[in-house]
DNA sequence: AACATATATATGATAATCCATATATTAACT
DNA sequence: AGTTAATATATGGATTATCATATATATGTT
C-alpha cells in the first residue's frame, strides 16, 4: 500500500531549508540515513540545545521523524515526503557534497557512536 | 560552447526561496519564461516597491537575470544556474500548481500586457 | 532492589539578531 | 508629463542563540 503522503507547503519547506544547520542535518541525514542527536551535534560542532531546537522545527514541520531507542533518539527523513520534495533533497544533497564534508569528517572521528541493532521496521 | 555555471550557495539559495512573494516569482517565472515587474506586481496583487525589492534580492543571488527593453525590466530564471538547482526550481513548480494558481488568473486578467518583440537571444 | 550518578535530549525564558514591510522619494525611459 | 522600476529609511515582527533547567534512560554501588 502507498504511505500517505504528507501535505507540504513549499513556503515552510524551504524555510526549514535556510538555515545553515538545519540544511546540514538534512542532508547528513539523507545519507547516513538515520542519525542520532548526539551524533549531529558531533558532526555540526554544535552545542547540544541549537542542534535539539532546529531538529524540533524539522520534525514539527514533518520533514523528519524520530524514534527513541534507549538513551538516544534516532532522527530521519520523513519517508512520508511528497516525492518532490524527495526529490529535492537527495539531488541537494547529491550536487552539494562540499557542502558538509567536514561535518562527515567529524562524525567519523566520533568514537563510541551508538548502535542501531534494534531497529524494528 | 557550456554556459559558465554560478557558484550557489545551497543556503543562500534555499533563502531565497523561503518566503512566499519571492517562491511565487520564481515559479510563475519559470513556467511563462519571462515576465517584468509590473506583470508580477498584478500577478501577486502586491505593491511595486515590495515586489521590486524581492527581485532585487533574487537578482543579486544569481536566481534570476534582468533585461531593459524600453520602460519594462524583463526577468527570467537564470540560464547559469547549476543543474541541481535548475531541476529544484522546475520539480517544485511542477508539484504545486495549486500555489501559483490565483496568480496566473491575475496575470490573465491583466489588460494590455508588455510584448516581447525585441527578445534579442 | 534501592539509591546515586552519569549521559542524552528537550524546553522555558530571555536577549540579540535578522528580515519583511510601508512610505516616500528618486531614477530611467517614452 | 507620464509610466515603469529602484532605493532609502524607519519600524515591527519573526527567527535565532544561549543559559539554565527538566526529563528520561542507563549504569554502578551497596
Amino acid at each position: 500500500m502507498p504511505n500517505p503522503v504528507v501535505l507540504l507547503n513549499p513556503v515552510s519547506f524551504y524555510k526549514c531549508l535556510a538555515d545553515e544547520i538545519r540544511l546540514r542535518c538534512m542532508i547528513i541525514i539523507e545519507q547516513e540515513k538515520e542519525l542520532c542527536v548526539c551524533e549531529l551535534t558531533q558532526a555540526l560542532d554544535e552545542i547540544q540545545p541549537k542542534v535539539s531546537r532546529h531538529l524540533a522545527q524539522l520534525r514539527q514541520c514533518e520533514l523528519l521523524t524520530d524514534r527513541r531507542q534507549g538513551q538516544w533518539v534516532f532522527y530521519q527523513i520523513n519517508p512520508a515526503l511528497p516525492n518532490w520534495a524527495k526529490a529535492v533533497l537527495s539531488q541537494t544533497a547529491q550536487a552539494n557534497q562540499d557542502f558538509i564534508k567536514q561535518s562527515l569528517i567529524n562524525l567519523a572521528r566520533m568514537g563510541s557512536r551508538p548502535d542501531r541493532t534494534k531497529i524494528c521496521g
